[in-house]
DNA sequence: TACTCGTGGCA
DNA sequence: TTGCCAAGAGT
């Protein structure tokens, strides 16, 4: 393996190739951290319009720190993956009694939220510090370069790794993944690296590394009910993600209505088909009402916000409820 | 180790 | 429509 002539190549396109994304234009540990954390298991595109408003309404780590968990969870709803919102704001009391942020990588490492992946990026991007990250890109790179689905990741990308820059060539590596080494259908007559890669060669570049196994999917059922009472909503906390707020599903005494719509939904490998029902009876112990033009305000799933989509789509939804 | 956590875009 | 899967971490 010509290991500089790789990294010659691959970081020459890199800068020829790669994207303006606004955790680019800086280099600061705060704003970089919080994009790698918004960026675990979730695309760039989701991500922007994210990172923008939180970076806005928490500028650094003192005021992530002291806001109230509700205002990031409310930030973070429809993101996904809400441990992070929380762990987010754990490391920030972290920085804040550290008086400033950890500038090694194990001192990264230490912070909540964040593991290998984050603490290598972090430390090299905004640190230069040389540890290479191992992400779903790198691995699936590194796989085809290499032919081999079972390589050790971790030792090849050390290997590989530019000291003299390793936060462009973590990055480069990466954006080599989303953009050309892409799991269907790789784009290997815009690769760089084409004439060094194993799986091309061998033509097997379409089936490594092969697909994962995932458990079967369960299909179940469940339903939603909607509450209004003075152009408010009735709301209960979430039975699965603490902190936040979700239509009741169940309603003891409750008179139910009439049905407004369906959605289907998947968390994991559950797919919910969701029924949405309108009903009326007494607020359940721990309930509240809502405006719900402020549901933008408080920590609400994706779930409740889908439903009360479809309620006020239906013909018989929000305007039957005003009167 | 294997499982779980959310969501949306795309083929 | 359904399945795949994305800059992973915690347990």
């Amino acid at each position: 393996m010509d290991a500089p002539s790789i990294r010659k190549k691959l970081t020459r396109w890199y800068e020829n190739a790669q994207r303006d994304l606004p955790w680019r234009r800086t280099r600061e540990p705060y704003p970089i951290w919080i994009s790698e954390i918004m960026l675990q298991q979730t695309r760039v595109g989701a991500v922007i319009p994210y990172y923008q408003r939180f970076l806005a309404r928490f500028p650094d780590p003192a005021a992530l720190a002291k806001a109230h968990e509700d205002d990031v969870l409310a930030l973070w709803s429809g993101l996904g993956y809400y441990s992070r919102a929380r762990n987010l704001q754990k490391a920030a009391k972290q920085i804040v009694d550290a008086g400033e942020f950890p500038a090694t990588h194990e001192g990264i490492l230490e912070l909540a939220g964040v593991g290998s992946y984050t603490a290598a990026a972090i430390a090299s991007i905004s640190f230069g510090l040389p540890h290479a990250v191992v992400d779903g890109n790198v691995r699936r790179v590194f796989a085809r370069l290499t032919n081999n689905a079972n390589v050790d990741t971790q030792a090849l990308a050390d290997k590989l790794l530019d000291r003299r820059d390793p936060a462009r060539w973590n990055q480069a590596v990466m954006e080599l993944g989303a953009l050309v080494c892409v799991p269907k259908s790789p784009l290997c007559g815009e690769c760089p690296l084409a004439n060094h890669c194993m799986a091309r060669a061998e033509g097997t570049q379409g089936e490594v590394p092969g697909k994962k196994i995932k458990p079967q999917t369960e299909l179940r059922e469940r339903t939603l009910f909607v509450i209004r009472r003075s152009g408010k909503i009735l709301l209960v906390p979430s039975n699965k993600v603490k902190g936040f707020w979700d239509l009741p599903e169940r309603l003891p005494g409750a008179r139910l209505g009439e049905v407004l719509g369906t959605f289907t939904h998947t968390i994991t490998h559950r797919r919910y088909t969701f029924t949405v029902r309108r009903a009326t009876g007494k607020a359940p112990k721990g309930s509240r009402w809502f405006e719900e033009h402020k549901l933008g305000d408080i920590p609400c799933g994706t779930t409740a916000k889908k439903a009360l989509r479809i309620s006020s789509d239906s013909p018989n939804g929000a305007a039957a409820d005003a009167s």
